[in-house]
RNA sequence: GGCCCGUUCGUCUAUCGGUUAGGACGCAUGGUUUUCAUCCAUGUAAGAGCGGUUCGAUUCCGCUACGGGCUACCA
């Protein structure tokens, strides 16, 4: 690459940053680090009407807890600023007019309801309505209209759009990196408008105008763009402007049935869309952070979808991703999400962890249930447990029993709770009160060598132990568990067992 | 309807004309754990269909089918 490589993420502040979002975001990050390039934010808030304000500092927040924060945006080395494209608003007029001048766009009157009137008409008798060379001459437009008519209704203040005047007869061989060879027929294209009347650009002006200021080297969007890409091909011409280069990234589909990850998707089926909580008037939407999962979980699973270096790796740190990608290995087709296989992942980067910090983690969730425990002992417990959780938050239901001697038994174990139980438990309580060397290992020693003495079997010990302990069957090695809880507490819940068993 | 993109195990994917079509998630079984989970092992399962090109196609081309996206003075 000769050039100094710009690549951008340009959301629209309408609502909160969505998976594919990320995505985006993260690809175009990728691919900035890995030819030492930049990577911009800029926020594309043409849309006066879909202006959300808690947007933009939502799609800061989610960037940099991913850890894929933008070099240069609003507030941070402003080169090109501004970077909301509100605040540039007087850029675009001219160079829609510009285009005028040179005979690539024309000024026009029609109002929408006359043009969906127009629409509903045409497509009623079978026809397709597009507004391009087969109708704009028979439009209210500078193309139909005197030239002084057109100035003097302007200056008289009607409203107006200007649109592009798509050439005809040709046929557009366009490239994107991940696609290869595209063609349109530049018949087909509608004149889009690039202009509102309400003075602000459509995405179309402003992007190709922003992208060209900003200097941008590659233009890495999602696939719902493609279709516009002729559009913007050809208004890079018509500027003499130099056009990025382009790739067009497969779509993130919803896990179940068909069609393409949407926002409302998430609660219902049961994970996050949103990298950060939503909140609104209408409701909460979950997000990954609050979720539980790890940023770099996120990230190595998005990552993969749709993208793999063709080996079999599958954990990256940010900095292996960097090194490793690489857009032309991105795949072409759309990808299911797949909730369980992300889960998997928040696993691995879980077992990452080291038990200080998972501990730290935990402990806002028992601060929340009023529990008060030593930070060495909750060390203990986590590291016991951890390897059986996806999520920091599992860490409860794992080992409540840690905190809090059981309420009630699980009544498949308590089956094994057999006449001679009781005796045999109180035998077991008065032997830990005998112990005076109370560490997992020398419980066990002692236990065992009592059990081998008057030849009691295991199962007959063990099993209702870990129930009157536990409360259940399951947890970690019974004797790390009376260790943690220790003595006292043990015979506690023994006798509370046999008392209520 | 029109235009564009796509199509390998249920899912994410590897394969750049010759492979027993590989890996991961999930699922199943077994082992470890006297528990549950983890972990380990094994198994499960795929080239949409039809035509070409070729000595040989999952791989290249065409058609069909299916899926997806776009088709706003939204991005």
């Amino acid at each position: 690459m000769s050039k100094q490589v710009r690549v951008r993420f340009a959301p629209s502040p309408t609502g909160p940053l969505h998976i594919g979002g990320v995505r985006t975001a993260l690809f175009n990050y990728l691919f900035a680090k890995k030819h030492g390039g930049t990577f911009y934010l800029r926020i594309e808030d043409t849309d006066q009407n879909r202006f959300v304000p808690e947007a933009e500092p939502y799609i800061l927040e989610a960037l940099e807890w991913l850890g894929i924060s933008p070099d240069e945006t609003i507030g941070k080395n402003e080169k090109f600023g501004p970077y909301r494209q509100s605040e540039r608003k007087h850029l675009y007029q001219s160079y829609a007019e510009q285009l005028v001048a040179n005979g690539w766009a024309y000024y026009a009157f029609d109002s929408s309801e006359d043009l969906d009137q127009l629409r509903k008409n045409t497509e009623e008798q079978g026809n397709t309505f597009i507004y391009n060379h087969t109708i704009r001459e028979r439009l209210d437009n500078s193309l139909t209209v005197e030239a002084d008519k057109v100035a003097e209704r302007i200056t008289n203040g009607e409203d107006y759009v200007i649109r592009f005047k798509t050439p005809v007869n040709e046929i557009l061989e366009l490239k994107d990196i991940i696609r290869g060879d595209i063609r349109f027929d530049s018949n087909l294209l509608d004149d889009k408008v690039l202009f509102k009347s309400d003075g602000m650009p459509t995405y179309h002006l402003a992007n190709i105008v922003d992208d060209h200021l900003m200097e941008t080297t590659h233009v890495i969007r999602g696939e719902e763009w493609l279709p516009s890409l002729p559009l913007h091909f050809l208004l890079y011409k018509a500027f003499g402007w130099e056009a990025p280069e382009f790739a067009h990234l497969p779509l993130i589909l919803k896990p179940v049935g068909n069609g393409k990850l949407s926002k409302r998707d998430g609660d219902k089926l049961g994970f996050p869309v949103f990298p950060l909580e939503w909140r609104t008037d209408e409701g909460i939407s979950s997000g990954y952070r609050e979720k539980g999962f790890f940023p770099e979980a996120v990230v190595n699973f998005l990552a993969l979808l749709g993208w793999n270096d063709g080996t079999d790796k599958e954990l990256y740190s940010l900095e292996e991703l960097v090194e490793a990608f690489d857009l032309s290995r991105v795949h072409k087709a759309g990808a299911k999400f797949d909730p369980d296989k992300n889960k998997w992942f928040n696993h691995q980067y879980l077992a990452l962890q080291t038990d200080d910090d998972l501990a730290k983690a935990f402990a806002p969730f028992l601060y929340e249930k009023g529990i008060d425990i030593d930070y060495t002992a909750l060390v203990k417990i986590v590291s016991s447990i951890k390897e059986r959780a996806n999520f920091v938050e599992e860490f409860w239901e794992l080992g409540d029993f840690f905190f809090v001697a059981p309420e009630k038994y699980d009544e498949k174990a308590t089956k094994n709770w057999k006449e001679e139980t009781p005796l045999l438990m109180q035998n077991v309580a008065d032997l830990l009160n005998e112990i005076e060397d109370f560490s997992s290992m020398n419980v066990e020693t002692t236990v065992k060598a009592w059990m081998a003495e008057f030849e009691i079997g295991m199962g007959k010990v063990m099993q209702p132990l870990r129930l009157s302990v536990v409360g259940a069957l399951k947890g970690p090695h019974l004797f790390d568990i009376i260790e943690i809880i220790g003595k006292e507490e043990t015979i506690k819940r023994i006798e509370k067992a046999i008392a209520s068993l």
